[in-house]
DNA sequence: CAAACAATAGTCAAAGATGGTCAGAGAGGT
DNA sequence: ACCTCTCTGACCATCTTTGACTATTGTTTG
């Protein structure tokens, strides 16, 4: 945790644990942490993401800003349906990882249950090419979100 | 005792004495003990394997790491082993539903987890000609039964 | 009001920072 | 000699950081 990327994602998480949403400047946070303004996007791409369970809207010119929300659901019914219409036809390991936290955190599986089948859509539970692994791993997520539905 | 290898597992399962995991940076290891990265990667490869109970995971790129933890084996490992023997390289769905149920009846698995399973294990989750989904299927059930031993 | 200017944020590709793999060389034991 | 385990280094994969260039919005000026 010493790479700039975890401390800011740090930073920004520890204010959405009391708020709902944080507004930021870039240019401020960037110089707060001494690095380039670009380092926030990256933050936001890679650890802001709506799998992550992130909204994020911006605005450009004088007063511009970013502004993340945490996604509040509200019936876990639209939220599989949702993140049904997320996962597409193509996984990658990463993404699929962050479903199962989601799914987590919304209580819809437990920590057990994520473990276990996170281990079935590694990369080493599916032996094929990387392209078929990841329809694979669409597909054996959407079986599993479909499935999560009449349980 | 003399080769850097045996060193260096002894340096880290000292460190696994104390503590549950142990965190280290490749390169920084590697200069400790004035040998190459890889060397670190031979360590870890014969010395902290599942099967030896460990579970390592790791990230690349700046802030890259290696974590190493100790597992907490069940009892019932052998009967995994055996099981994993048992199914081998090609599963039917019927044959799956017997382990599963079997496993369920050693509480090795919740009823809900085993549900779960089930459903990524059939046809319709296996996009695939039989032939390859009884491949696939034993492939995930292995990736099971190892996963299963470490939870 | 339109044009120019200022103030922001976004994109993308290259460079940097790590860890992973693998085949072959080296070392030690039988 | 042969076999197995260890060690090394070239090459690969992935994640992070940076900066030049671009896009958008707000403000000032002619």
């Amino acid at each position: 945790m010493q790479n700039i990327t975890d401390i800011i994602e740090a930073y920004l998480k520890q204010i959405l644990n009391d708020e709902t949403k944080v507004e930021i400047k870039r240019q401020e946070i960037a110089q707060r942490f001494d690095c380039v303004p670009s380092q926030i996007n990256y933050v936001i791409n890679t650890r802001f993401t709506v799998e992550k369970g992130y909204f994020v809207e911006s605005k450009r010119g004088g007063g511009g800003y970013i502004r993340i929300q945490k996604i509040v659901l509200l019936d876990s019914h639209d939220l599989l349906d949702e993140m049904s219409a997320w996962v597409g036809d193509q996984l990658t390991e990463q993404a699929a990882e962050d479903y199962l936290i989601r799914l987590m955190n919304e209580q819809l599986l437990t920590r057990r249950e994520a473990i276990i089948i996170q281990a079935l859509l590694r990369k080493e539970s599916l032996p094929m090419d990387v392209e078929d692994q990841h329809r694979m791993r669409a597909h054996l997520m959407q079986s599993l979100l479909q499935t999560i539905k009449r349980l």
